[in-house]
DNA sequence: CCTCACGATGATAGCGCTATCATCGGTGGA
DNA sequence: TCCACCGATGATAGCGCTATCATCGTGAGG
């Protein structure tokens, strides 16, 4: 016969000529591993999966097996098996913002210890690419998804409704009773700026923001509806749909004292912008917070350190991650939530810059 | 012929007795499209995979029926059928690390007109927990890895080797002639910053790092090579293997004032800390780079808005994350590379600062 | 002693897709 | 006219794993 060698396996000696096998990885199966073991594949795949099922001797021989061959098993053929993948997705925005990264890495903290895997897809801020992400998502038949912000088409969410994979929104708190979300509620931390901001009897306020997503708008409705519950009806605002950086907060910051520099309090979408701000009120000179008071959102790490150090919204960015992850993990067992809805708050850091 | 039934191969809605199909996800498979479209599954799959294979006849029937049943591919099905995932690994140190945000991008943009996706695992600066992430890719079937830095253990290399998955090194340039590896020379930007330290005439320079991973530690000797070379053999130097961020670096600022009050230049390992450092000088109204000149590393896009703006290496790093990623593309489709070793170099960008 | 429930293990049959080869009408040169 | 040849399509057989059911002692209960 010509076909000798072809499947590099020197253990199984008898019949020459065995079928030849036609494609193979070249890697280690668990039916190598079991043959080495002298067991049958389940017991390989159960000592594996959960060792109580399996006595102490079989145990120790197929972990023996294992470490011989070096074997690791082919999440494919264990996803298609058992149409599980231990996969979540993530969709964020964007990575680049740091935002983001607490999130993910408190993410990454709940599901690492379950043996989940993440996939990451980034929205940019878009909603088609964030339609096509959950879609692709779909085809990796992915175990659940943690998707950032409450405003996701009806018929995507429910595409994942019938499929019975969960989602679970984060960073906002969803209106819709059947919805899981996990984070706190943007227009609320938008008013508690504005009624810092009248408390401290800043006069002429204005709104600083840039890549309008429906975040950053439902702060600066809570914003409005603050000040006009205090009868300071009126504001200045500068709003772009750029992404956000530090160098847009001073070209925003420039614009505004440009059209109105008498401005005494600016409120930055975020803290990039509110670091921007106050670079460029040090490059003219002007006092912060004496003549020009910033705030900013947020409270990512540096806010602190800056001179003057910003006061900022502080968000409780990892453990929205964590829980979120934690609520879509029970959700993928099947284990009710207690409540749909989980509110873990924000808070007002008061510093030097406003 | 009492074997009716087997393939049930008819419409679905007959034989109320059918079968109890075992396990079934409920998602429409190749085989409902091939059912609908009155053609093989086979049909189905060229159809997706290569169109010019099925003539135009078949092929809109087979896009239709698509359509009608909104059919999603199983990825798990593909990847174990073919042996190929269309997913990449990538390894970084952190995502938290502004500094890899860019060669993300760069990556992401490369392979997913490409179809590919990709998988990030993050090392946090662990040997262990980057060897742990690389087997488990293994497991994943990934069709190719970019990792982050040359140092990677030989026989994890020839691991990857060995099961002929390409593997391409970012942000640095190996020595390996067989390493592929895409990035600029560490050594040489740390020499650059050094030559520019004594060009200026500083006389007492100081090193602050973090995060001591071997790419830092390579600025660092290049650093202290050029001084060498300029008889300046001496430099102060505050090191922490902790993760480095603003804060931090104010912290290390202190500690050098404190030891070395009389330091004229300090070269930053990175940019977060140069920006701790001058937020640390601001509050103890030190004059820079009147009293003390700074420098940075990467130029993070804040760095020209600081103020003073911080002289900075500009390192390519989006170009670094494409490139790498276009190189390991080829790989993978067996293309060999016309250099092993792309040096994308950097270049210092003299600022405000220093 | 015999049944029966039960825990440990094995045998069997897919999961949904694609590699591979077989089939089947044309085509064109000998 | 015949046949090697080719392009389009289909049939078959896995990829490596696990769900499910069968099997086989074993010890409790009758």
């Amino acid at each position: 016969m010509s076909n000798s060698g072809d499947g590099l396996e020197q253990e199984p000696d008898d019949l020459p000529s065995a079928r030849p096998r036609k494609r193979a990885t070249g890697r280690a199966t668990i039916a190598d591993v079991a043959r080495l073991a002298a067991v049958s594949p389940m017991t390989v795949s159960r000592t594996l999966k959960d060792p109580t099922l399996v006595t102490q001797e079989l145990r120790d021989r197929v972990m023996a097996a294992v470490a011989e061959l070096g074997y690791v098993p082919n999440l494919a053929a264990q996803t298609l098996a058992s149409a599980r993948s231990n996969i979540i997705g993530v969709i964020v925005p964007s990575i680049s913002n740091s935002v983001f990264v607490e999130t993910l890495a408190g993410i990454r903290d709940c599901v690492s210890v379950a043996g989940y895997q993440v996939i990451i897809g980034e929205t940019l801020y878009s909603a088609d690419q964030e339609r096509q992400l959950l879609s692709t998502h779909l085809g990796r038949a992915i175990d659940g998804v943690l998707v950032t912000g409450i405003d996701l088409h009806k018929d995507v969410r429910e595409g994942f409704a019938r499929r019975n994979t969960p989602l679970v929104h984060m960073m906002d708190l969803s209106p819709d009773p059947d919805a899981l979300s996990v984070g706190f509620s943007q227009f609320a931390a938008g008013e508690a700026v504005g009624r810092y901001i009248v408390e401290r009897g800043y006069k002429r306020p204005a709104l600083l923001a840039a890549q309008l997503d429906p975040r950053t708008m439902k702060r600066r409705e809570g914003f409005q509806h603050a000040l006009e519950e205090a009868g300071q009806s009126s504001f200045v605002e500068i709003l772009t749909p750029n992404p956000s950086s530090v160098g847009l907060g001073g070209q925003l910051l420039s614009r505004l004292l440009g059209a109105h520099p008498d401005c005494d309090v600016v409120f930055c979408g975020n803290d990039d912008i509110a670091l921007g701000a106050l670079f460029e009120c040090q490059r003219r000179g002007i006092p912060v917070p004496g003549k020009l008071a910033i705030m900013g959102f947020n409270d990512l790490p540096f806010a602190q350190y800056a001179v003057p150090s910003i006061t900022s919204v502080t968000t409780p960015r990892y453990e929205i991650g964590f829980q979120a992850a934690h609520m879509l993990l029970r959700q993928i067992d099947g284990i009710a939530p207690e409540r749909n809805c989980i509110d873990l708050g924000f808070h007002l850091t008061c510093r030097e810059s406003a």
